[in-house]
DNA sequence: GGAATGACTGTACCGCAGGTCCAGCCGCTC
DNA sequence: GAGCGGCTGGACCTGCGGTACAGTCATTCC
């Protein structure tokens, strides 16, 4: 709140900035708290003022993740809605958009803090899990009401548990953007993302 | 080499089993040298004689992961193709089997080492990244060719790219084992894996 | 029988990263 | 001018990855 003085806006945020650019590119154990305090110019002391451990850093982050992960959701389904009532070319023109926002991005999507954390279990507390947890059931949670809607106008082709259909899609942008990175491919997440999209239709509409 | 005086069957390999095992459990950073020559019973001298450092190590796993997951594909498809003449019923039921596999974990499938190698990149060398790479296009390659075979006898009823659909394998099941192991859903996995059997259906069946 | 080789052991040491403790400082608000 | 938020500075400890190097002991080759 040192808007007075404008030296520095909220170095904890500055701090959780850069982690998270360098958590995605090259994993949180090879983040050492030395290069963060030197990339925002403070202390080791300051950095243990802000978390107490590298810990609290990494919960952190995950929040921020999730908040700002939902808040991308909320938007891309609002323009959906926006250009379409039907519930279902509402789901499939979503689907496109945010499809078409993975793929614009030039380099290799910056990876999924959620699986992130996954893999260095050992590092994080069980408070951390239960937030990737929490985070994973949330889309769920979110994808599942689209679905719900949908089913009640279009009776499904295929018999699939809504649930299913619905974890289908975290477990395509979490494994594309794994399976994209492994083999430096940026458009390969874009382009399941449109298979998951082409399966919801042959679901609801039929091949 | 040791089969005369009996007293240890190849470090080595004692070492790897044991480093997988850890690995996968709780990640690459998190298993440390001493616990792995701890568990062994050796030296720190005698790691360091067989892996010149902990980025040998790694490479190693990963090497040996892949060659038993080719070895395991083999014959699960080996397995499918006994059971049936028709390449589309053949990776159908090889499919089937494989989820059955998955599910019959009775905990949280034990992870990907590949996905695990891709959240750790600041760990390893170029070398490392392309044998998972190689990994990852080995299994686009053999899934491409099932489904060039099933191309021959059943025209798609959707338009899909085959390299996409092969490669949507390897992103539902790394996604899987992410968001399963995530969520401690055991199950999510080999659900997963049947919904990509009931796309494949609708792509060359249709619905 | 002697030399070489493979598979180690033991000891000593280094640098880095995470982490702790604690005293102090500076600007702001009450 | 007292107290608080947001730090600084420095000393110190631990564990881990890694290096260096000399020695050991069983087996194998000539």
């Amino acid at each position: 709140m040192n808007e007075i003085t404008g030296r520095r806006e909220n170095t904890r945020d500055r701090l959780l900035e850069l982690a998270e650019a360098a958590v995605l590119q090259k994993g949180f154990g090879a983040t050492s708290i030395e290069e963060l305090i030197a990339g925002v110019g403070i202390s080791k002391s300051g950095f243990f003022y802000h978390f107490s451990d590298k810990g609290e850093l990494a919960k952190a982050l995950l929040l921020r993740y999730i908040e700002r992960d939902n808040v991308i959701l909320d938007e891309l389904f609002a323009q959906a809605d926006a250009l379409n009532e039907d519930p279902l070319h509402g789901f499939l023109v979503a689907l496109k958009l945010f499809g078409d926002m993975m793929g614009a991005m030039t380099e290799v999507h910056p990876g999924c803090m959620v699986a992130s954390v996954c893999y260095q279990e050992h590092l994080f507390d069980r408070e951390i899990h239960a937030l990737a947890r929490d985070g994973v059931i949330a889309w769920r949670r979110r994808f599942r009401a689209r679905l719900d809607a949908i089913v009640a106008l279009y009776p499904p082709k295929l018999p699939v548990e809504l649930d299913d259909l619905a974890d289908m899609l975290s477990v395509m942008v979490d494994g594309g953007i794994t399976i994209s990175r492994v083999t430096r491919d940026p458009v390969l997440l874009a382009r399941q993302i449109m298979l998951y999209r082409a399966f919801v239709k042959a679901v609801f509409l039929g091949a």
